[in-house]
RNA sequence: GGCCCGUUCGUCUAGGGGUUAGGACGUUAGAUUUUCAUUCUAGAAACAGGGGUUCGAUUCCCCUACGGGCUACCA
């Protein structure tokens, strides 16, 4: 079993936009697998036909995509154990929930959905199990002619596993080690709904077993339903093959109590889904990672470092880092509150750290947007590694480096006005002057000339500094004001100084 | 209610029988930056409670409390 290629999977149900925790156990499935050589797997979990949102799994391989964390095999690239939907092995199913039924392990159910309704609601305590069993319209409670009989009618009925009485059934996990339950407290799952479906319950285990997944990562809310799935790799004769279980701590909301939501997102102001999801139904657009400016190493970063760490300070990891660094020894039991104050922390950092070539393309595309056109790329480079260290989101670049490109459309002139006088105009006419006879125009030379300028017509130079900062740029931001006037070059300096200087002096 | 899982600064976490309980985000103060941001320095800030075990427990065990998950013909 250990020497067994190791193959993991990621199973969403295609039901809406991709959460933060399901990137999140996506990256650790692909560090897994990475880290031994084995292979991941994306399998679509469309088994319920009243959830199914068209375009949820374009944008779940999009979401894929953009992370770079590209599935071995999957409904679009396909593989040895296609097809990856689960809708598209229906035919499958059924054919082991038969099988359980014949060697007593499950049995057919004909309670309607409202008499079960009923009965939760009349019933303290109820659920569909050892205790009521008996007493309910079932392969088990009524006869064999009678159960016969409703089969041929075509009477709508489920198959649901029957859970053996007295037992105990545990697990090792690999993040929370050793698990047990009480078979008598857990109720009889549906294994096979009424059209024919098969329930997580079933399509999990047959799915896991033929696609030969070595090891399990899922949320901790799927801890409780782990002895049906136990109990059903047991009484399919699979248990040889069992994956390793991995049940990962969940991702809370930042206040207040339980599972971060999407509506967490929507009333604290941040994101949770990885990219932008719009719902066609109800016309709601959900803001994505992506879209608010959030690069994918940073995106991934973030989440790896929630309820991972490597053991050391180190806080920052690229993916290859990640992939070697990762083990599941290291990931927390606890869930973790989401933080956005740090999430974009990680992003500043790697907007810091990464080159300029790596943003341009992200960076041009916010300028673009605003409508500023860029056509001159070694200008761009230029300007994004003059200003990154500012910028915590993308959407930043644009106030750092619109001016860069346009004339300030305004100026901060409640900054300058009040200490303006006619010598000050004098001076940055002589500015004009300086730049035209200038030879080699840097920022050292520059600055230097100037301030000899200064002193020579009597005027501390912290005077000027900042009038000529709202000249150029309009604000009081900005790198040195000197590089910025030489990466605006003579000509545009030039007029954007004599622009400032009618609007200072109306 | 029942079952299961968890609990170190506000948050993410390191540590682990004897430590000044470490780091990061955020926060506070200061330095640098004649702008803003970056950067740097310093500060405040935590072992849920009670019982054991032990020379000694934040660390091991038990109980309680609290938090979370599940309790659908949803995943």
């Amino acid at each position: 079993m250990s020497d067994k290629k190791v193959r993991v999977r990621f199973a969403p149900s295609p039901t809406g936009g991709l959460h933060l925790g399901g990137v999140r156990t996506v990256l650790f499935n692909y560090l897994f697998a990475k880290k031994t050589g084995g292979d991941f797997v994306l399998r679509i979990e469309d088994t319920d036909q009243s959830r199914y949102v068209e375009g949820a799994e374009q944008y779940i391989l999009d979401c894929l995509e953009w992370c770079g964390l590209i599935p071995d095999e999957s409904p679009v690239a396909g593989g040895p154990y296609a097809p990856y939907r689960q809708s598209e092995r229906k035919a499958l199913y059924r054919e082991y929930a038969e099988k359980l039924v014949r060697e007593g392990h499950a049995y057919y159910a004909f309670d309607t959905p409202e008499e079960l309704d009923k009965n939760r609601k009349e019933i303290p305590n109820f659920q569909y199990g050892l205790a009521y069993r008996d007493s309910l319209r079932n392969s088990l409670s009524l006869t064999e002619h009678e159960v016969d009989q409703l089969l041929d009618a075509h009477t709508p009925h489920v198959i649901r596993i029957k859970m053996p009485a007295d037992d105990r059934v545990s697990f090792n996990d690999m993040i929370r080690g050793h698990v047990s339950f009480e078979t008598n407290q857990v109720d009889d799952k549906v294994l096979l709904k009424a059209d024919g479906m098969p329930t997580y319950h079933l399509a999990v285990v047959v799915d896991d077993y033929l696609m030969k997944i070595t090891h399990a990562f899922r949320g901790e809310e799927w801890l409780p339903s782990a002895p049906v799935h136990l109990l059903l790799w047991e009484y399919l004769g699979w248990k040889a093959d069992m994956p390793q279980w991995a049940h990962l701590p969940l991702i809370l909301k930042p206040d207040g109590h339980g599972k971060l939501s999407k509506r967490d997102g929507a009333r604290l102001g941040f994101p949770v889904y990885a990219m932008n999801w719009f719902d066609e139904k109800s016309g709601e657009l959900t803001p994505g990672f992506r879209e608010l400016g959030f690069l994918p190493e940073a995106f991934l970063n973030l989440l790896a470092t929630l309820g991972w760490n490597d053991g050391t300070d180190q806080e920052i990891f690229s993916l290859d880092e990640l992939v070697d660094k990762f083990s599941l020894e290291r990931v927390s039991k606890a869930g973790a509150k989401f933080d956005f104050e740090k999430a974009k922390w990680f992003n500043s950092e790697w907007i810091k750290k990464s080159e300029a070539g790596r943003l341009k393309s992200e960076v041009r595309a916010v300028l673009e947007d605003k409508g500023i056109v860029i056509n001159d790329d070694a200008y761009l480079l230029q300007v994004i590694d003059k200003v990154k260290d500012r910028c915590v989101l993308l959407p930043d670049f644009y106030h750092q480096t619109a001016y860069f490109f346009e004339q300030p459309k305004e100026y901060d002139v409640n900054s300058v006005k009040p200490k303006w006088t006619d010598a000050k105009t004098d001076f940055f006419k002589a500015v004009i002057n300086l730049i035209n006879t200038t030879e080699a125009f840097e920022p050292v030379e520059f600055e230097a000339a100037f301030k000899a300028l200064a002193e020579e017509k009597g005027i501390k130079a912290g005077e000027l500094m900042l009038p000529f900062r709202i000249m150029l740029v309009g604000g009081k931001f900005g790198p040195h004001v000197f590089d910025i006037a030489v990466i605006l070059g003579k000509a545009e300096t030039i007029s954007r100084i004599e622009k400032a200087l009618t609007v200072f002096n109306a």
